[in-house]
RNA sequence: GGUCACGUCGUCUAGUGGUUAGGACUCCUGGUUUUCAUCCAGGCAAUCGCGGGUUCGACUCCCGCCGUGAUCACCA
């Protein structure tokens, strides 16, 4: 190693000590939802992202439940969250039903824990009951929207505050002044005094608020990096202060640009019809799909390549390449891309892909077998899973014939009402003739047909798709029979001839 | 109003002083002997928010402005 020979003693000793203590150094990443409601797209982002870093660097990825908001609590959110977490493939190392060192992971369960470290605040001086009644707060507030300023609750700060006992406010109090901090998406920054007040840490029902909260658990738990929306952005003076006057070291911040709704410039929620992530699935987009899509969404390795894998993502995410504007969700994009994952699953394997489509066919007793052949000659034409239920139905059951979507084909409206039943008879007596009824074998009776009538393709194959599909669109006319089978087909094409005789 | 962040095709983005400003989605055209889709080939589409400056040269550096968003809760 010749940076031995041009290195100074002391910087390599230097280096290794670094090193060190980096190895030592475990990485805990964490995503802390609320139970208020089901996981959307625009939140679920900044639950991929810690957990890439954290099995990046063989870490741990805590899931903990911000459970201290009592109002909007919603029963079975947590069940929801747990759910979406598990179906887009994010494991978390600690959290509800896996246990761990570090619990409890849900908030209300560690109030003990808050009240000890807002203890610690009282005694030292920076914490102090709230005494001002919340109308007289209003008024304060208004005063200072009035003078067009904003509301820093500390120009109010009562002289004598009484001791602190349940049933009241604790407010942590601030030692404005300019504090720095390295964001690692946003670079250095400081924070004025202006941005740091006398906010409450502990609510009047005696559970904590997120802002002490997070600091509290955060430490406790050994989180090195913490992944939040930029909405947090404003607040990390006050939060600096607090990682002071508790004596604690911070954390990595890594704030995440927002998402924005389709139209307009605000951040995706759920006013703007930001779906449950897990609906996707009952859409039929797949969690590749999904992943991949949020991942990209701000975040690109700098090549040219669109498809990743969660394994792709682990080895290649990287902190330093996400945006720092917000990125529109674009709902296309995510189409073509889970498109592209039932393309490339397929090919990697099919019956796995095949046993993941299971609520996806229309209503049937058709056997997996049947059902697979289906599948085969029709998933690369499928752009969601979802698509099966309305591109699969005439292989199900016959379809009604339905004359109307000859006459308007532009190439068959040409045709005579005898022409059609000439076509017909003349292409049920070819594929009758059919020996072993294979894909290969109908192929070349179809194109033997095609010489022998004299018609075009568009004529000869549009009328006979139709006539056994009556569907807008189907699969390679030849697998198209070959699946159906002779007698459905067959059946199929007279029923056409037979409504044309009626009339 | 204060504070903070952001600003390259409609959208997601590449780009760190010299490029015909590249790729992807969408859209359009043609091909793959039916349709739809896939796939392939091609096309439309960005005066790099605006105005100054530095420089031989600026999307890239500096200043000012404008626009957009976030935040100013006993919500997170």
């Amino acid at each position: 190693m010749h940076i031995f020979k041009s290195t100074p003693i002391y910087e390599v000793l230097f280096t290794c000590a670094k090193y060190a203590i980096l190895t030592d150094m475990k990485t805990v990443t964490r995503f802390a939802p609320s139970p208020t409601g089901y996981i959307h797209i625009g939140n679920l982002r900044s639950a991929i992202y810690p957990y890439l870093i954290a099995k990046q660097e063989q870490g741990t990825f805590i899931l903990r439940i911000e459970d201290t908001d009592r109002a909007r609590y919603v029963e079975g959110a947590t069940e929801l969250i747990e759910d979406t977490l598990k179906w887009i493939g994010l494991d978390w190392d600690e959290g509800p039903e896996k246990g761990g060192e570090n619990g409890p992971y849900f908030q209300t369960q560690r109030q003990e824990i808050y009240i000890e470290w807002a203890k610690k605040l009282i005694t030292a001086g920076r914490a102090y009951a709230d005494p001002t009644p919340s109308e007289q707060i209003a008024k304060y507030r208004e005063e200072a929207s009035k003078n067009k300023q904003a509301f820093l609750y500390r120009n109010y700060r009562p002289d004598n505050t009484p001791e602190w006992e349940p049933g009241m406010p604790l407010r942590f109090k601030a030692e404005p002044k300019e504090r720095k901090y390295h964001d690692e998406v946003f670079g250095d920054k400081v924070m004025l005094p202006e941005t740091q007040d006398d906010i409450i840490i502990i609510k009047a029902d005696g559970l904590p608020t997120y802002n002490f909260a997070h600091i509290v658990d955060d430490a406790t738990m050994g989180v090195t990096h913490i992944f939040r929306g930029q909405e947090y952005l404003p607040s990390m003076g006050n939060y600096l202060a607090i990682y002071e006057a508790l004596g604690l070291d911070t954390p990595k911040f890594v704030h995440l640009p927002h998402i924005l709704a389709p139209s307009g410039n605000k951040k995706l929620g759920k006013r703007d019809g930001a779906k449950s992530a897990v609906d996707y699935r009952a859409d039929g987009i797949l969690p590749e799909a999904m992943l991949n899509f949020l991942a990209c969404l701000g975040w690109n390795d700098g090549t040219e390549d669109e498809l990743y894998s969660k394994e792709d993502l682990i080895k290649k995410f990287s902190i330093d390449r996400i945006q720092h504007a917000g990125a529109r969700y674009d709902e296309q994009k995510l189409i073509w891309l889970n498109g592209q994952w039932i393309r490339r699953l397929f090919a990697e394997d099919a019956k796995a892909l095949y046993e993941r489509t299971k609520d996806f066919w229309p209503e049937n007793n058709a056997d997996d077998d049947y059902k697979f052949k289906i599948f085969s000659i029709i998933y690369d034409r499928l752009k969601t899973l979802g698509d099966l239920k309305t591109m699969t139905s005439y292989f199900f059951e016959d379809p009604t014939v339905d004359m109307s979507m000859i006459e308007s084909n532009k190439a068959l409206k040409k045709l005579s009402e005898h022409e059609i039943q000439d076509i017909l008879r003349q292409a049920i007596d070819k594929l009758r003739s059919i020996e072993d009824w294979t894909a290969d074998n109908l192929q070349n009776a179809l194109n033997e047909l095609l010489e022998s009538t004299g018609h075009k393709p568009a004529e000869l194959f549009g009328l006979i798709r139709l006539s056994v599909s009556f569907a807008p669109f189907s699969p390679a006319l030849h697998d198209t029979l070959s699946v159906l089978g002779r007698e459905r087909s067959l059946a199929r094409l007279n029923a056409v001839i037979t409504a044309y005789s009626r009339d």
